[in-house]
DNA sequence: AAGACGAAAGTGGTTGA
DNA sequence: TCAACAACTTTCGTCTT
C-alpha cells in the first residue's frame, strides 16, 4: 500500500516534468497543479488548462502531519497503464453480497442485468479498445524488458497522449507502445537499445525508430541526448566488471566528452569503448568481441572509438595508464 | 587458435540544393 | 526528390599473443 502510494505521490511531478508544450497561449512548457481548486493552469500566463479534476488530496483539514497522513483519502491510485485509469466499479461474480448472504432471485437477477452492461460497456469506444489493447500489450513489453513501474507510467501517459493526437491511427499499436516504451526510457534518463526494444517487440527497428521521431514531433516532446554513462552500470554488470572498472569507464567519458571526442558518435559505440578501455586498464580484460555484443555494436565500431580515445587522453598505449596534464 | 587490427565495400539515415 | 555525406556494419585477410 504504501509503495502504491508513493508512485501515486509522484505522479503529478511526473506528468509535469516531461517537456511538452502545454500552454497554447503563450507556449509555457511549465504547468501549476492546484489540487485544492481542481484546476491546472499554466505557469506562464496563468491560463486555466483544466478544472474538475479530482482532488488526490487529503479528504478533510488536518492540523498535524500524522493527521495528515491517516486522513488522506481511500482508494487506488490513478493509474494510466489501466486502460480507464482504474476508476471503473467492479460488480462481483459471486451472487452474495457484501456480508456473504445469498441475493434473493429477484436481486440475483438485477445483478445479472447490471453485470451484463458493465461488461458490454467496460471497452465502451474504440479509443477505450484501442487503450485496453495497447496497456496489456505494454504490461508485456515492459516486464519482458524489466522497464520499473514510474517509466511504464510515462509511457502509458504518452500513449494516451498520442491517442488523443491521433497518432496511432492507421499505424500498428504495438509499434506505438514500443516506441512510447523506449521514449519514456529516454526521458528517465535509463536509455534502452533501440534494438532491444525491437527484438521484444514483435515490430522491426525501423518502424519503431519510425513511430519514435513522430512522437518526438507530435508531442513536441524534449528528449536528452542519450548520454553513454547510462549504459554502463548495465553494460558493466552483465560483463561482471568491478565497479572500480565502472567508475574509471565514467572518467574516461567524462575526458572525452570534454574534448568533443563524443559528437556525433553512437552513445553505445562510445560506452562499449570506454568500457574496454577501463578493463584493460584495470587489468579485468574483456575482449572486444565481448563488449561489441552486450552493447549490440560491432567489434569494429568498438575498436575505432578505443582508437580515438586512447589517441586523444593521451593515454600510453602498453601499459595504459593516463598521463595526467 | 583466439583475439586484435585494418582495408574496402555496403547500409540506412540525414542534410541541403 | 535526389545526391552527397558521415557514421556504422559486414566481410575478410593479416598480424600478434
Amino acid at each position: 500500500m504504501d509503495r502504491i502510494r508513493s508512485t501515486d505521490d509522484k505522479k503529478g511531478a511526473a506528468e509535469s516534468s516531461i517537456e511538452l508544450i502545454c500552454c497554447p497561449e503563450c507556449k509555457s512548457t511549465t504547468v501549476v497543479e492546484d489540487t485544492t481548486r481542481g484546476e491546472r493552469v499554466c505557469g506562464g500566463c496563468g491560463l486555466v488548462l483544466s478544472d474538475h479534476r479530482i482532488d488526490t488530496g487529503a479528504e478533510w483539514r488536518a492540523f498535524s502531519t500524522e493527521e495528515s497522513d491517516s486522513r488522506s483519502r481511500v482508494g487506488a491510485p490513478l493509474r494510466y497503464t489501466v486502460h480507464d485509469k482504474g476508476l471503473s466499479t467492479v460488480i462481483d461474480w459471486r451472487d452474495r453480497d457484501t456480508s456473504g448472504k445469498k441475493l434473493s432471485p429477484t436481486r440475483r437477477s438485477e445483478i445479472y442485468r447490471l453485470r451484463k452492461w458493465q461488461i458490454r460497456s467496460r471497452v465502451h469506444s474504440s479509443m477505450d479498445r484501442n487503450l485496453a489493447q495497447a496497456m496489456s500489450e505494454l504490461e508485456r513489453l515492459s516486464s519482458q524488458l524489466g522497464i520499473p513501474e514510474p517509466i511504464r507510467e510515462l509511457a502509458a501517459l504518452l500513449y494516451r497522449k498520442s491517442i488523443i493526437k491521433k497518432l496511432v491511427r492507421g499505424r500498428s499499436i504495438e509499434a506505438m507502445v514500443a516506441a512510447t516504451l523506449y521514449a519514456a526510457c529516454r526521458i528517465r534518463e535509463k536509455p534502452r537499445p533501440l534494438d532491444e526494444v525491437a527484438d521484444a517487440s514483435r515490430i522491426d527497428r525501423k518502424k519503431l525508430g519510425q513511430c519514435y521521431r513522430l512522437l518526438l514531433r507530435n508531442l513536441a516532446i524534449k528528449i536528452p541526448l542519450s548520454n553513454p554513462v547510462a549504459y554502463i552500470s548495465r553494460f558493466a554488470s552483465q560483463l561482471e566488471l568491478s565497479s572500480p572498472v565502472q567508475l574509471r569507464t565514467v572518467e574516461i567519458l567524462q575526458r572525452s566528452r570534454d574534448i568533443g571526442l563524443t559528437i556525433g558518435r553512437d552513445p553505445l559505440g562510445l560506452a562499449a569503448a570506454a568500457i574496454y578501455v577501463a578493463s584493460i586498464m584495470l587489468d579485468e580484460r574483456r575482449t572486444q568481441r565481448e563488449i561489441a555484443e552486450v552493447a549490440r555494436v560491432t567489434e569494429v565500431t568498438v575498436r575505432n572509438r578505443y582508437k580515438e580515445i586512447v589517441k586523444k587522453l593521451s593515454i600510453d598505449s602498453m601499459g595504459l595508464e593516463p598521463i595526467e596534464h
